[in-house]
DNA sequence: TACAACGGCCGC
DNA sequence: TGCGGCCGT
């Protein structure tokens, strides 16, 4: 059996990139008036002014919040108007009866289209991709290190670093200290390089397709969700080794990617686990009792901030027309988790 | 409170 | 392989 590479020493450079609130996005380029205005995207107009299932930042300032309409329901059409009466409601093109998502779809390619120039990219849904940078991030340690920059692009000193004080002082200063550290862990450099990576694809997706996203770079895919979430619209965070403990160690369990359906009120009421950091006390072999072997092994990992997930390389939502079927990812995923104690 | 979805993933 | 449960959007 090879020797598999401890998850512990996981040194790969993931981004999430996580387009903001991108069906307005779509429709505000189509319809440049929108832009800058409360705008919300709804479905099925006819109940309730429609079910809303995109809503600017503009309009989310008034309180108008984003909802699942077919999921116990909480905001509508109708009463985003009451709320904030200047809101601009686009509908969602109707095919065949049915809501047709097709044209953010599309939109979503022409992003995918962009990434994919600098590693391999895998379509996590409409709006969001995983992209492996570890190849591009190694080449620019190797050959082109933020260390040794002479001009620093802008938009990487506005990324945000987990864990980094910045309690006094400039923090654009602080943030351009940890890029460019020179005696900083190989794997933290290799960050920053991912870090300056994205900052110029998010800023070229910007300049090709008029749409702004948000990035989490972290070593994992698991790390790199959880970071692309916590500062939108139109920024990226970086997340070093040496804060993936205390960003998991608070967090509660049901924010996990996974954990927020029955398993994660399973973990809360069962194991008395509220916290992603509850988790830690449990061995792997309780978590296995409780769960099984695959799911207890997966969960005594993430608890750690371990997640041998790959980046899968799909850049098409689905798969028609190719016949051809490979016979396991699944295969992979199972020994990647394992890797660790064998 | 369900009402009006859909695809990916997983275990059986 | 197909189907149902689960999960996230």
């Amino acid at each position: 059996m090879p020797v598999a590479r401890p998850e512990t020493s996981d040194s790969r450079v993931i981004a999430h990139v996580d387009m903001d609130c991108f069906y307005v996005q779509v429709e505000q380029r189509q319809q440049p008036n929108l832009r800058g205005q409360p705008t919300a995207v709804v479905q099925y107009n006819s109940w309730k002014g429609g079910g809303l299932i995109a809503v600017s930042y503009e309009a989310r300032k008034f309180g108008v919040k984003r909802n699942i309409p077919w999921f116990s329901s909480s905001m509508r059409g109708d009463e985003a108007k009451q709320v904030c009466p200047q809101i601009q409601l686009v509908q969602v093109p109707v095919a065949r009866g049915k809501a047709d998502l097709s044209i953010y779809r599309d939109a979503g390619s022409e992003v995918v289209s962009i990434l994919a120039r600098k590693g391999r990219c895998e379509r996590a849904s409409i709006d969001e991709v995983y992209l492996d940078l570890t190849d591009a991030a190694q080449t620019m340690l190797a050959e082109n290190p933020p260390e040794s920059l002479e001009v620093t692009n802008e938009e990487v000193l506005k990324s945000h670093v987990l864990g980094l004080s910045l309690d006094a002082g400039d923090v654009k200063e602080k943030v351009r200290e940890w890029l460019h550290r020179s005696d900083a862990d190989q794997r933290d450099k290799l960050l920053a390089c991912g870090a300056h990576i994205v900052a110029k694809l998010r800023l070229q997706v910007l300049k090709e397709t008029e749409f702004s996203c948000s990035a989490g770079i972290a070593h994992n895919k698991m790390l790199a969700k959880l970071a692309s979430g916590m500062n939108k619209p139109a920024q990226q965070i970086v997340v070093p080794f040496s804060s993936v403990m205390g960003l998991l160690q608070p967090l509660p369990i049901k924010k996990m990617k996974q954990l927020g359906g029955k398993l994660g009120t399973s973990l809360q009421i069962d194991l008395g686990a509220n916290t992603v950091g509850d988790l830690l006390q449990f061995s792997e072999a309780k978590l296995q009792d409780h769960y099984g072997l695959n799911t207890g092994t997966w969960l005594w990992n993430i608890a750690r901030g371990i997640n041998g997930d790959e980046v899968e390389g799909r850049l098409l939502p689905k798969s028609h027309g190719s016949g051809k079927t490979f016979p396991g990812p699944r295969a992979l995923k199972t020994i990647a988790s394992v890797s660790i104690f064998s």
